[in-house]
DNA sequence: ACGAACGTGTAGTATGTACTACATAGTCAT
DNA sequence: ATGACTATGTAGTACATACTACACGTTCGT
């Protein structure tokens, strides 16, 4: 079912000595200044001996690696704050179409997603 | 912008007097000790006093209550785990379906909800 | 009227979250 | 070879979450 374990200082270290292989910049101090936190505190998210940042954290850092928020959030075990507030209106409605969707194909979501961008309701 | 303030305590509240009338078992100290908690603890929860319970108890108060468990924790601005589950495999997919659906008119969502149920992809 | 059950006030605990600060040892560029 | 930058280890802080334990005064049924 999906190792959780670390996936996202893993991943996070991954994305971040990749581009740091053509752009010196992203060593953990640059990126961790550029995010507004300490290094050792990045240093040890990347390496798993501490839990994920609070939302915030992720976003920025998210946006410095060039990364789509909601997937780190999601690495995180998180759900964005945007989002709660929607399923925050109408739990029941929403609350019932997410479990239907646990075992709908990809193709599925993203008909229904344009369907819903047409805005044909 | 729907005020969130002190919602879940006085739903709770309102909902147990409510059970109360009709019978005597649902006192603070009653339902509390059904639901494991201390019954200080639900009172205050129930005055706002203290911040709404986590997830398994907000469960057992809802189940306790004959109420929906993602409309309780919808009230207590929380998201249930098994939802973050569903979120968490497919991020941004889910994560655009739902902010799409963030201005769809209920009968829309329940229209996907038919679709979606009924298989048809 | 009196004992049981009631609601609530005060106080305290354990764990988790989200960090900072400083020190140390290694690497690299000139 | 030395100064700068690097990664990381250790330690500690502040606040939030999720409660428990106990005591007090009140109310309710018989």
């Amino acid at each position: 079912m999906t190792a959780v374990i670390d996936d996202f200082g893993t991943y996070v270290r991954a994305r971040r000595e990749a581009l740091r292989a053509s752009d010196a910049s992203f060593s953990v101090r640059q990126v961790a200044k550029r995010v507004g936190i300490e290094p050792a505190y990045l240093s040890k998210i990347e390496r798993g001996e501490m839990p994920p940042p609070g939302e915030e954290t992720i976003r920025k850092l998210a946006h410095e690696l060039g990364e789509d928020a909601d997937v780190l959030l999601a690495l995180a075990g998180k759900v964005s704050s945007d989002l709660r507030e929607i399923i925050r209106r109408r739990p029941r409605l929403i609350a019932d179409l997410i479990r239907q969707l646990k075992n709908a194909p990809d193709r599925a979501i993203l008909r229904i997603v344009r369907e819903v961008k047409d805005g044909d309701w």
